[in-house]
DNA sequence: TCGTGGCGGGAGAGCGCTCTATGCCCTCGG
DNA sequence: CCGAGGGCATAGAGCGCTCTCCCGCCACGA
């Protein structure tokens, strides 16, 4: 706060160089002679000097800075109000999911120096600062998670062409990367492992049907379930919250009380449906097994721990991050997708 | 990515006038004729104008950027992999406290158009880096929450003079605004309601010994119990997770089977507490009454739904986001600090 | 000896914006 | 009718950095 912070000029002047030689030093370009980089080096040192980074994305028209936005529902109608914003942040967080976008993301961009501005997309306002955020070059790019299916967001930024990568897939198709799962595979090793268990009956709790991972999911599971004989299972649709678990079991235990397997498309709907299912005095995984989908930390803390297809989202944050870095960089200028394949975890629920 | 973008030079040719009228129509500073100000207006609607603001950021000294860092460990020995990072991040999301907080702060800070720069400093470097992140003028100054009560991060920033608030009052004194809940009234609370339901037999999960708000917490609750003619309460430590929860509540009931009530300092670990008491066939609350503190989403979700002692969390966010502002902008030049009352939510536990 | 090429360093022109100093012009009082 | 004064616009100087020239120096070959 004291004075004025050191400038290149001032490190310079210590050094008894130019400044030229002094940024080279610092950004490490070109050769300079050992000696005069330690000069410069002790310089830096004694005069405390950190670059300004404002003057530095001036000219280099990079930041260093990403935005991670979520997006919400499409319309949108009105402005949101202070309350409102408040209250999809903490619903957002309250998806362990999120959480681990961002180590995911965190992971990847700091070694690189770089870093994530949180940004909430919710309301047709918080869409227009987004795209103003980025135009004006506060950020490289975006990196978008969206929580709605027919989220307005990604085309308007295709269409501003402004650098980003979704994470899953859009339904309207879309000039950007994206990273992605295969869902139909994780229906799949759901299925399986109810097979296996020897479960007959069983039933699903999907996702919204409109996403169209909670469609993959469920082909997944169900054609996997009729290879196995079992052609018909009853689904009932979720929100992936726990609620709508919660709605979902009350709703297919009424209709199908000799359930024997249940198969939730996240852990939070899997969390809804053991609850549903104790209250209604059946043992999990004894009479009822149950698998949920995402490993997320939901699945462990859960009671009991459950069986679940685990999403490498930490990784597939950081491979999102990653084609961001490359289309930011240049290095990549077409669309390109990445995808994970899931992984059973087995714990107690089944 | 076409082109350039255009200029405050190309506005102002548009438009016919200089670049600082343009400047001072978009800045609305002085007066501008309103005939000009529509011209000038016209003119960056035409050609899609957004500020720059690197350029912006380069002369005011300011970036509209504010970082909040999560603030871990102490000492940190060795430098973290990024498994560990993203394991942190994943910890850090997975108590619902910070989604809150977040919300809480880009609730505050978009109106104002800054936006929150998510960091991590759970690790020596990742220390540095914070300091040397806002050294470099990336953000105007830092919203701090730490999640260990010897964190240096606090007394680096106050030596550096950059502006920061904490969330939580630190340990060791330091030139810091911060915010924070009257704890011991929140203790008290909880007291107040086991006392009205007429237990008699009571324990404690507390927080960890070495946060202060652990201990007010204990304080109130116990000052408050030997008030109404209880004065020995038995005490586990826990450390605000789940599974802490879980062992406190095992240790507690070997020693005390016949306890009636149980304050937990955090809901997680009265989570913890509740799957313990089922699990030994103790109905809550017929058998025992439960009460949490935080009021954070997972008492909604808990069986059953938690009576807590509600922090509000998005409003001491907030004030930490406006405390933060007044010093950026000069207008607080001394250390503050807001102390928030906590308020008791009945739910059916308790 | 001089020419040539390559390496290491310096000078200086911006990047896009804000803001102070300056100057124009119009109005009003004397 | 002239001078003073105030409202409004402009000119231009940076903010701190990068990067493209350009130049000097040395080693080497002719």
């Amino acid at each position: 706060m004291n004075r004025h912070a050191p400038t290149l000029e001032d490190v310079a002047r210590e050094a008894g160089v130019s400044r030229a030689t002094v940024s080279r030093v610092v950004n490490g370009v070109r050769n300079v002679d050992p000696a005069i980089q330690d000069q410069v080096r002790v310089a830096i040192e004694r005069t405390g000097y950190a670059p300004n980074r404002a003057a530095r994305s001036l000219v280099t028209r990079r930041t260093g800075t990403v935005a991670l936005v979520v997006s919400g529902a499409g319309d949108g109608t009105g402005d949101t109000s202070e309350e409102e914003q408040n209250a999809f942040a903490a619903r957002v967080f309250a998806d362990p999911f999120f959480g681990r976008v961002v180590g995911g993301v965190v992971g990847f961009l700091r070694p690189r120096s770089t870093h994530p501005v949180l940004m909430f997309a919710e309301s047709p306002e918080a869409r227009q600062e987004v795209l103003r955020y980025l135009r004006q070059g506060n950020a490289d790019g975006a990196l978008v998670v969206s929580t709605h299916p027919d989220d307005p967001l990604p085309a308007l930024l295709a269409e501003a062409g402004l650098p980003a990568v979704l994470f899953a897939r859009p339904v309207r198709p879309v000039a950007l990367s994206h990273v992605d799962l295969a869902h139909w595979d994780g229906g799949r090793l759901a299925a399986e492992r109810l097979l296996a268990r020897g479960c007959r009956k069983v039933a699903t709790v999907s996702g919204p049907w409109a996403v169209a991972a909670s469609q993959e999911r469920l082909a997944g599971f169900r054609d996997t379930m009729a290879r196995g004989g079992h052609p018909y299972v009853p689904v009932a649709e979720g929100g992936f919250t726990l609620d709508s678990g919660v709605a979902a079991m009350a709703e297919l235990l009424a209709e199908h009380p000799d359930v024997e397997g249940v198969f939730a498309a996240n852990d939070l709907m899997a969390q809804g449906v053991c609850q549903v299912l104790r209250e209604r005095g059946r043992r999990v995984p004894d009479d009822v097994a149950v698998v949920g989908f995402d490993d997320s930390s939901v699945a462990a803390t859960c009671r009991p721990p459950l069986t679940s297809v685990r999403q490498p989202v930490e990784d597939m944050a950081a491979a999102m991050a990653r084609l961001l870095d490359e289309h930011v960089r240049g290095l990549r200028t077409e669309p390109a997708s990445v995808l994970f394949e899931p992984e059973l975890v087995v714990r107690e629920s089944a």
